[in-house]
DNA sequence: GATTGGCACTCCCGACATTCGAGTGCCAGC
DNA sequence: GCTGGCACTCGAATGTCGGGAGTGCCAATC
């Protein structure tokens, strides 16, 4: 089957050329990977590969190098996914048992999937939007100041400072908040909020709730939070070698630009699924060179938020795609026993 | 005087290389400087400020590049401070009141200063340890579960969650609050922990009472908020052309390191002053080719923390100076607001 | 029909030579 | 002490030229 060799000539391709960061040919090809054939058929293979659009070469007469489709195909076909050692396992499991708190959790990704993969790596925060309500706590810093706490399943804890046109007394504080709490409690945020939004007009709307509930809706729908992402190993950057203007300097702007990352992680809403994108497949022309490597986490079954590593077209898939999942995994097992 | 001509060459070497960053040579200095002498009699200054130490030549026959020595003499010696321009208070001004909490206050900093220097910007948060207790609060959130949340005159919240032995009435939570907020508001917190500390043997030693106490006093010692800093402009690094891997790599890799760039701003305990490293002037050997310009901020007259940019020794030192005085200023007139 | 060895061809890369010019150091004269 | 002049140095840019890796194609072979 010249047809199945093909493949095993692409996927050598792809393998030799992340190793080595060269353009590979015919003959290198036969001597490092064991198939069975004589150089020129490899090179008949690879006109027909070129004409496919799967490698192309950079000039007459060097080595080829795979294209955004090769890899993609590479990726779809071609890639075993290489499983993590037991040793990689191990230390995954290690640092990340010993975070304390949700922060924490984020931090230790961040730095272990960069380390694991040395790329860039990111991780966003777990978002409000699916996390339902633990406890409302309502507190009187001092008269007409209130200090509303919202915490939730995810661990996140979120702050609000209210001033408020009338004084409580301490029976007055604990009536309201054991009305938000029964209100809000056990639900899922945004049903917490219209049930929250539903108490005023009951209440007869004293001043204090409505500005409390106000505050809590509006904390509840900011997504300053959903916004929030941790970005760690920009020192692999380094190793981008040549093409700087081209490459890493667009990549670090991106790295600050905090949407933009969340667009590269893909949708929350495509769920726990691993997605790959390559090269241009991206909206962005200026990240044509790098690809993305990316995957939802959280508790349960559904996917809290994303995390992933961004790196050069040429990069170790199957290792990347290996680390994300395992650090995804143990992130959402660690979420979940929380 | 010679000796005063002498300085102005330097002044203008400094000047034109920042600007050009290329080895300037004497006849472009006399060009574009009006200074009212031959390139001869430049060359003789040159000869003389190359003795000195204060200049280089990066090879024979090529124009000079000033040393980490004729930095620190242009900075000390020749730097008329550049105001701000009217244009540019404002654009501060505007900034950072838009700025809703501590954390906004903090990132819009980080901001703001990287883009007006176009170095990468550092700031610390404000570290607990001169800060005040403005409202301990504890929340039962389960039975045998209770948050525990520390609100710090700075507008920092910490919450920890305390696991407790036993059960807990209204009336006990109720003691137990007001037992710690005697204790502990209107201190520093480190008098606050001290004065926490002794409640335990007087009370008896209830064991719920002892672990929230342990908690609290952990919290305020932790000193992990001391060490939280932000990180902003990292894409000027891009614009440090080539050297990339004697310069950028170790860089990038220091911004990682928050415990080595809280070194670089300096100690806090240095106060207000600005204060500008050069080159190798510091402890890290593979920074010897960057340089930071940092000064204190906080409420009143004592520093809480620092801020700064770090850039090339070849850097704009007028204005960066000015740019992070003006911008330290605006914050801690900002805090004292608050 | 697929595979293979052979062969001419292309073109990048590094080495070497050459030129060009900016910049210097120094000296004699003002 | 400043200046103009002059010889000198050396890096950057450019040109030239084989070596070599790699290709495409073709005829021969299985």
């Amino acid at each position: 089957m010249q047809e199945e060799r093909r493949l095993a000539v692409l996927r050598a391709i792809v393998e030799d050329y992340v190793a080595t960061e060269e353009p590979v040919g015919s003959k290198a090809l036969v001597e490092r990977h064991g198939l069975g054939v004589s150089p020129a058929t490899v090179r008949n293979d690879m006109a027909a590969l070129e004409d496919e659009g799967y490698i192309t070469q950079p000039h007459t007469s060097a080595g080829r190098v795979p294209t955004d489709k090769g890899y993609r195909l590479f990726v779809d076909k071609l890639a075993s996914v290489k499983p993590m050692s037991a040793a990689e396992k191990r230390a995954i499991a290690t640092i990340l048992d010993g975070a304390v708190d949700l922060d924490d959790v984020v931090n230790r990704s961040v730095r272990l999937l960069s380390q694991l993969t040395r790329q860039v790596a990111v991780v966003q925060y777990p978002t409000l939007s699916r996390s339902t309500v633990r406890h409302v706590e309502v507190i009187a810093l001092a008269p007409y100041r209130l200090l509303v706490v919202l915490i939730l399943s995810t661990g996140r804890v979120e702050q609000r400072l209210v001033e408020v046109g009338g004084e409580l007394s301490d029976d007055d504080l604990t009536d309201l908040r054991s009305l938000v709490n029964r209100a809000a409690v056990g639900e899922v945020i945004a049903d917490a909020a219209t049930a929250l939004r539903a108490l005023v007009p009951a209440e007869g709307g004293t001043p204090v709730t409505a500005a409390v509930v106000e505050t809590l809706v509006e904390a509840m729908s900011d997504h300053r939070s959903d916004e929030r992402i941790a970005v760690g190993g920009a020192a692999n950057l380094a190793r981008y070698g040549d093409n700087f203007d081209s490459a890493v300097r667009p990549l670090l702007e991106a790295l600050e630009e905090h949407v933009v990352l969340l667009k590269l992680l893909g949708e929350a809403t495509t769920g726990e699924l691993l997605t790959v994108r390559i090269g241009h497949e991206g909206p962005y022309q200026e990240l044509a060179s790098t690809s993305v490597v990316a995957t939802g986490y959280g508790p349960g079954d559904e996917a809290f938020a994303r995390l992933g590593i961004v790196g050069p077209t040429r990069m170790d898939y199957p290792g990347s795609m290996a680390a994300v999942r395992a650090v995804a995994r143990y992130v959402s097992r660690i979420l979940d026993e929380a």
